[in-house]
DNA sequence: TTTCGCATGTAAACAGTTACATGATTAC
DNA sequence: GTAATCATGTAACTGTTTACATGCGAAA
């Protein structure tokens, strides 16, 4: 998917300005499946202006900079809906920690216990937050994908608390007590 | 982490060709953390090698073309740890198909559950892989970041097989005029 | 006989992030 | 008074992917 995808979608939930899209993909319900910056999302916008994808209202503000809001025409709607039928990319995924972890047994334990510590502390503050914080974007899929998100987090978070202990001891290669 | 490290950690498990360390990142137990292509990697390997991290033996084989073999040197382990022992940056993660679930509402029902199912399918096909292939390079964090895959892999493919009904009826149920 | 696996590498195209530039308001 | 939030945008840099270029051997 690219930015002028990304943009269009969040905008045909509602109008929008660039600075509110890139909130919506750092705390509303997009924030773990996809991620931009200014740098992608402001050029994206006026490209899609250019190509009548997205209209743009200027909106002056009293006591704050001039906003531009932009709203999504039928043929924004129905590029959206071109883009979203074609045959999904893969899903893209890389993780320093889970490549650090491969190699943990170059690291002294207790730097590895600390990384896993963190992501743990990571998983709890984030389930945290989707388990309270509202589901405020308003689409069906919202709260489908939302689940899919906490039970993914969830069972990762559970695999790092039962097995910490474990590749610790093996790590430190002596055969102590293990817990059972 | 960049190319060169990703490279390097590779190497540091035993001396590999660049073509060989790209199937580690897309068939062994690399393949779902991390991703390059030869575009990335054989650049790497020349400024590695450059660097003194590596040094590359020439390999004439009968009946194949050559091949450039890499090995580690004291220098590319000092290296390597260094990496590793920096912060991790943040996981990546951005899925097309989750997108797409998210703007489901906008799509035929029928393609929705077509997408499901496929994803499904992914999942126990990449799940079967894992449990059978031999996890066949050998660091200590292989299998525990082979584990957490397997665990996290596992939750995703039940949460789908457990709301994709529900998820249908009630798209179909509020959007009969989009679905013919 | 066509495709797949082995094997290396470059160049251009494309996408994305970071840093920069600007500046007012509000909350601590 | 200092940091955070609101708000837009550009340019340089970095990184990645794709296509190209080459070519043999083995299996389907």
């Amino acid at each position: 998917m690219d930015t002028k995808t990304l943009c269009l979608g969040v905008i045909s939930l509602g109008a929008a300005s660039g600075y509110e899209i890139k909130k919506a993909f750092e705390e509303d319900g997009l924030n773990h499946i996809y991620h931009t910056s200014y740098g992608s999302i402001y050029p994206a916008l006026t490209a899609l202006t250019e190509e009548g994808l997205v209209i743009c209202s200027e909106m002056a503000q009293a006591k704050r900079p001039d906003k531009k809001v932009y709203s999504i025409t039928e043929a924004g709607r129905g590029a959206l809906l071109e883009a979203l039928s074609a045959p999904p990319a893969e899903d893209k995924f890389r993780s320093d920690f889970l490549f650090i972890m491969f190699f943990a047994h170059l690291l002294p334990p207790s730097s590895v216990a600390k990384l896993i510590d963190q992501r743990i502390a990571w998983y709890e503050q984030n389930l945290a937050k989707m388990g309270a914080g509202g589901d405020c974007i308003c689409s069906k899929g919202d709260a489908f994908v939302h689940g899919m998100g906490v039970a993914v987090y969830s069972s990762a978070l559970e695999y790092l608390k039962s097995h910490r202990q474990a590749f610790l001891d093996q790590l430190s290669g002596a055969s102590r007590l293990v817990a059972e």
